[in-house]
DNA sequence: CCCTCTTCGTGAAAAGTTTCACGAGCGGGA
DNA sequence: TCCCGCTCGTGAAACTTTTCACGAAGAGGG
């Protein structure tokens, strides 16, 4: 195993759940076809996937579905547990804190911080809400949640920066700038919702109503 | 203009994110290369996309920053309104209503369900809860929002699509099955999250602490 | 007018990703 | 034991996306 392309972790990811599904079912082996199936992808899709980081199936079987979820768990590090922190107790912040799939999957949030005054102190689940400048290296946090509006986004990277964190899951709609050594993921909620938008604008068979002309427009 | 893939898409969306805040500090004329280094990419990049629908920039000077942001508005179709419904008024769901991200880019949830007896008749952001079987056509929802525990996701996208919604936002951590007319787009935290922690796990300079020998491996 | 500096638009090359297709291993039945 | 049906692993082909590199404007100064 040398490297392993975003698009396939993402991938693993998802089978990750799928497996985590039919080992609940009971099932015992199953086939890159019908995982494939599952996840609307084809088969060969599923063994390349596979393959790029170890042997798991034997011919004529399948994968054993125990055995593939443990190798997969290991793989992306879900094994083990990260100390967070979330930084934004608003709309965002407080579905996050709240939401199971995140400790499930390993990821505790131990602390949340805030820059205004009027929200530090209240309680979220459990946290008092801290103010942002206590937000420093001596909790030995390793990864840092983002959930304050699209302006503050870039300061409280920098800040989780300073405090140590290796990295950053991103939900405020912005790319941020965050030095090598730090891995940022963004969840772009805006963008996915663009990107609906257009592929409802453009999409093929709609009755041709009216076609709308833009200045610059040519087909 | 014949057809925008999909990545291009995604980052045509945060070009106009980048046009908007560009326009806000009144500059007037923008170069590809200033673009890019406000996303982290190559100018290169940045005229292949914005050539795939037209040709918007002006050599030598670079693009006008109203008439391009203007003309992306338009591409994205964020220059009407859109109609939706949300699904699944926990946490998550919740966070959505008051969300100000979607109403700014014209996304108008006027309704919001919930299949938990406990939440029906609750208010959220001035939207009392409805029951989901109330769920129907007669609202003529354009879009629906799945904020449900993953268990309940597919059957309401099931109900959604019988209720004539053109698209589907889904926020449940799982690949669903619609119809080919109706478009999906899914926002998974979870998947992000794990792409992380494989991020993290696999860092290059990390201490070699220890290596896994699993039964298969090779290297 | 001419020269220089800047920046776009775009084919072509490079890099990356998915799909194809087939050899080979495995279990089971006759 | 031998054959058949199933399924993996994988090189090669096909396709997609990104990067490169360069010709063609455009502006401004002298």
């Amino acid at each position: 195993m040398s490297h392993i392309s975003e698009p396939t972790v993402r991938r693993l990811s998802n089978y990750y759940r799928v497996l985590e599904e039919v080992a609940a079912e009971g099932k015992r082996m199953i086939s890159s076809h019908l995982l494939a199936e599952r996840e609307g992808i084809t088969s060969a899709q599923v063994r390349k996937d596979l393959s790029s980081f170890g042997s798991f199936g034997r011919r004529g079987l399948g994968y054993h579905v125990e055995h593939l979820r443990d190798e997969i768990r290991a793989l992306l590090g879900l094994d083990r547990r990260w100390k967070a922190c979330l930084v934004g107790a608003g709309h965002i912040g407080s579905a996050l804190v709240g939401y199971r799939g995140f400790s499930e999957q390993g990821f505790d949030i131990t602390a949340v911080f805030d820059a205004d005054a009027a929200r530090v102190g209240r309680t979220l689940e459990g946290l008092v809400v801290r103010h942002v400048s206590q937000l420093g290296a001596k909790d030995g946090f390793e990864i840092g949640v983002i959930a304050t509006p699209v302006r503050a986004a870039q300061e409280v990277a920098d800040v989780l920066v300073a405090a140590g964190v290796q990295g950053i899951l991103n939900f405020a709609p912005r790319k941020l700038r965050v030095p090598a050594h730090v891995t940022l993921r963004t969840v772009d909620m805006t963008m996915e919702f663009e990107s609906l938008s257009y592929a409802l604008t453009h999409r093929k068979p709609a009755a041709p109503r009216r076609k709308r002309t833009a200045p610059g427009d040519r087909e």
